[in-house]
DNA sequence: TTAATTAAATACCAAACGGTAAATAAATAA
DNA sequence: TTATTTATTTACCGTTTGGTATTTAATTAA
């Protein structure tokens, strides 16, 4: 008698990982972009080949849509950490300092993958353009909500303008998305951080 | 006795006009990027066959080049503009306020093609990559400049860090450009504007 | 009129693109 | 053992990519 282990489907059982899979096609994808990476480097990366790849994601499109929620709920799990500060300025703190320390981490490719999976692009490439775009204004909303409720807590002014003040984060962020990826040092970044953060309104 | 023109070169005249054609070609690697636009949609938008196109402007690098040489020349002119404002604060204004106006000018492709033009892309886009860097930091080191010569004048605290608060409005310019891509309204960019200029040092 | 020069037009090239059909291998169920 | 199921492998598909050789047309110089 064996010891009792999950029990195994029915036919060949697959010989590469997943989930390890998936996080090699993010990587990808992380520093080439969406057209950028062509199933030939995927394929290569990943140590599978091209039918496997199929059977496993379906095509180059719902590949990278599997990246991209493997990336949100992974990697970027901090924005929601942020929200939970106690406090409007405590989360636009968090929200920015981690960022700075996330868009220049050596483990992984520089800059944020929703800002720039797909932000010039051929036709081809129009749905993820639109996706990408549909996450950045979720991030945005996500600040904003947040600030409102701020205001309703009492520990931001009620004269501040929360849309403005989550747009201004927002952009700040993209803005350092860039910078990671044309070589800005992590400090270069926190020096950012530090002016966006001087003016919170009182 | 015909008039006196401009002596016609010796074999057969070209049919299109080179700056009209290098304008064209610059919107559509001002809207796709160097490698979403592609050949096709090139000679299409241009008019001319493959061939003259090579013949007129190399190949589709050298292409980019001078289309990135025009956009500098022409469309990035306000920058310099900026430069002369007779005080460090007045340039930042003036520089900021000028690109929310440009980055959702409705007469040309949204955002800023030396932020987008090749952000994340395949290995083959590696030199154009690169000088699109080089160009962003040759903006951000134009802003310090400026910046260091407003405290020789007096205009800016020589408390201030010019390094820093360079990189501060380049930062917040490059988000700008992500945000007007992804259809932020000139407004939307104009309250990114004030509460960036609002923490000035004084 | 002819030769020389330059541009436009047609047709073509090899390589890379995303994607798949068909054959083979490895496992379980009967 | 045999049938069934699923994954891997190989070979291939049509299309698009950036880039050219060749032919034809339009102009000036002689």
């Amino acid at each position: 008698m064996t010891i009792a282990t999950t029990k195994r489907p029915r036919g060949r059982p697959r010989e590469f990982n997943h989930e390890e899979a998936l996080d090699k096609a993010l990587h990808v994808f992380w520093e080439r972009g969406y057209e950028g990476a062509s199933l030939a480097e995927l394929i290569d990366t990943l140590g599978i080949n091209k039918p496997s790849l199929y059977a496993a994601f379906g095509n180059k499109e719902e590949l990278f849509r599997k990246a991209l929620a493997r990336y949100s709920h992974c990697s970027v799990a901090y924005v929601g950490e942020a929200m939970q500060a106690p406090t409007a300025r405590q989360t636009a703190e968090a929200f920015l300092i981690k960022s700075a320390e996330f868009l220049t981490d050596a483990s992984h490719p520089k800059g944020c993958m929703i800002v720039q999976g797909a932000l010039s692009c051929s036709p081809d490439a129009t749905l993820i353009h639109r996706e990408l775009i549909r996450h950045r204004n979720g991030y945005e909303n996500l600040l904003q909500t947040r600030f409102e409720r701020a205001q309703i807590e009492g520990d931001l002014s009620k004269e501040a303008n929360a849309t403005e003040l989550a747009k201004y984060i927002a952009t700040v962020h993209q803005g350092m998305s860039v910078q990671a990826t044309s070589g800005a040092s992590r400090e270069g970044l926190m020096s950012v951080v530090n002016l966006t953060l001087k003016n919170w309104p009182a």
